[in-house]
DNA sequence: CCCTTAATGCGAATTTCTTCGCTTAAAGAT
DNA sequence: ATCTTTAAGCGAAGAAATTCGCATTAAGGG
């Protein structure tokens, strides 16, 4: 299956061709997913579930740009499509709510160590959308992923957005 | 087919379907199309091509949260999943290329508009990757689409990245 | 008005996908 | 070792889908 997919249009892409090219008979496909997208969705969540810790170099950039480079790089894979179809199809289960829970809660301890240290670390959806979006949306409209250092960019350009304590911040007078 | 796109899942889209629903004979539909993904792609390009100008309303922010909002009235729509499966499925020839490039032509001039009137606009990667990308994101993984306050809160967030003078390097000399 | 061209309707032929009944192989339990 | 259970192989039947040849209609040019 993901031979087929780095080779063949999406299009073209049926279960007797995975079949052939896996050398199981048709209908045992059938009979185990019973559609493409039931088994693009299992090899996804399995790709999910078997996802790495996140990682935890001791500073809030580390963190952020060895994960930002990392999904960067899992984007660019055959894979990174194959999440967005899951997503959108939706044949899926509630495999895929799960997985974004805990992955969701892995990110936050992320971001909470660095609070412990004293860092300030920008919420969850400041980091998916200043980070995560992008490195998607070059993907899907651009059909070509994000380098290493343009995904460090980003990292950079989320801590620029919170930079300052919360009592010295340009505008807000906290009380 | 906007009608079944709203009523079907992508699965069981198919262009016999179509036909009946449309009342026209499936041998037309194969002629003129040939395809489920050449006939989405007709539709997407079409509304594309049908698309309204850029905003034009007098500031800067004005104008990138009209743009804003508008997208991402779009992109809640049922043709935002649609432009989405047309850039993936990428049977697309020219055309989408050619599109997405006269929008950037056109939001390039929004942007100069503002550097004319002596604002600092920020440049269009950013603007896509900061207020359009997210837009997208919250389609595809959250399958939520984003409100009107929202899109204007990453408006702000863009123009909060770019305050400050144009002649000073990026690597801050703090002395 | 007639003629030409291009597009659609129509149904059947063809191809491809999906399901079915049955046989065979592998793994675990007794 | 034998039995049981489960999954896979296999080819054919069934049900789609796509394509084909031909008749019909509509529009524009002479």
């Amino acid at each position: 299956m993901l031979d087929l997919l780095k080779e063949e249009a999406w299009d073209n892409l049926s279960i007797p061709l995975v079949a052939e090219r896996s050398g199981v008979h048709q209908a045992t496909i059938y009979r185990r997913w019973g559609s493409l997208s039931a088994l693009v969705d299992d090899i996804v969540t399995g790709r999910l579930t078997a996802g790495s810790p996140v990682p935890d170099t001791g500073t809030l950039r580390g963190d952020l740009e060895a994960y930002a480079v990392k999904v960067a790089e899992d984007v660019a894979s055959p894979m990174g499509m194959l999440y967005v179809r899951a997503a959108m199809v939706g044949s899926k289960g509630p495999e895929g709510e799960t997985y974004l829970l805990q992955r969701a809660v892995q990110l936050n301890a992320m971001l909470e160590r660095a609070a412990a240290r004293g860092e300030r670390p920008p919420d969850l959806l400041e980091l998916m959308e200043v980070v995560i979006a992008p490195l998607y949306y070059h993907l899907i409209f651009f059909n070509r992923p994000v380098g290493a250092e343009h995904a460090r960019m980003l990292v950079d350009r989320l801590l620029r957005l919170a930079p300052s304590p919360p009592a010295s911040g340009p505008a807000a007078p906290e009380s």
